[in-house]
DNA sequence: ATCCAACCTCGACCAAGGTGGAGGTCAAGA
DNA sequence: TCTTGACCTCCACCTTGGTCGAGGTTGGAT
């Protein structure tokens, strides 16, 4: 077991954390992870790096965008501990929009889930021929897709 | 209250589903939804296209991709009920999509709720310093980023 | 019959999130 | 010292998911 130096080289980083080099270099430019420089003008990173990085990753996963993963980030000090308040910020943002998330996924999961043991074939009462009220879930200011349903089923 | 034609043209869709008249083409193009046309080559769409939109822009808000509805809409039936079989092939392809995808958002939300709670300011049992996790969960594969953690705490 | 908003196609462009190659430099082992 | 793989920058290109405008046609109301 090599010990790890704690200045890796951006191959050791794209190795240990299953980021392509190229990413590597394109978070840097987008201000999500930093660098500091040999004489030679190398890359070496702290390895604090492979950490955020594993952030970076998750919340991609999850759907966000790295702006979001940005502004996230450039609220937690780089040199310091974060602080409880650090901490505060970077969650409350999140929460809202991640527990929308997880909602609009569990709709659409039980949706799909119960849709297969209803035996609503007759049209009346399937998914897609009474998913317009997903829209309306949105709230009372966005009901477009209400109208479609006058008609009928 | 108008009654809705069957045959709606591309602004009256774009109207009632919030949908941009770009969007539709767009969509066209790629198989998500079809229209069929004047003897003056201007597209009509069947009211059940607006389900259809309901259904991919939900979809998309969740994460998915449009090939991913595409693959999945072009499994269901245009023009007859979708059978049981119909329902279960689709729901099937997308349950276990559906529930990776709600597992990494709690993950994610977890983290940063207990996070705010649990005093951890330490740097030993904070989220960012014990991210690497949510890597290995992805099976024991993938323990890239265990190695980052052998310099320790 | 005429008008004009709404429609048509096609191709350029945009933003995000990258990949790949050319041409040149660095650094560590033989 | 020499070699060679890893590194550097810069720029072109890729995919997804669209938008925008030019230039031309349709169709419903007057």
């Amino acid at each position: 077991m090599t010990k790890l130096p704690e200045n890796l080289t951006i191959g050791q980083v794209a190795e240990r954390s299953g980021v392509p080099h190229t990413a590597l270099r394109f978070y840097e430019d987008r201000g999500l992870i930093a660098s500091h420089r040999t004489s030679g003008n190398q890359r070496r990173y702290p390895r604090s790096v492979l950490r955020r990085l594993a952030f970076i990753r998750t919340a991609q996963r999850v759907g966000l965008s790295l702006e979001d993963v940005h502004a996230a980030l450039a609220t937690l000090p780089d040199g310091r501990t974060p602080t409880k308040a650090d901490w505060s910020r970077l969650s409350q943002s999140w929460q809202e929009e991640l527990d929308a998330r997880i909602d609009a996924l569990h709709r659409l999961r039980d949706r799909l889930t119960s849709c297969i043991g209803c035996g609503c074939l007759s049209l009346r009462s399937c998914f897609l021929h009474n998913f317009d009220d997903a829209q309306s879930a949105d709230g009372p200011g966005a009901p477009k897709l209400k109208a479609a349903t006058e008609g009928g089923t």
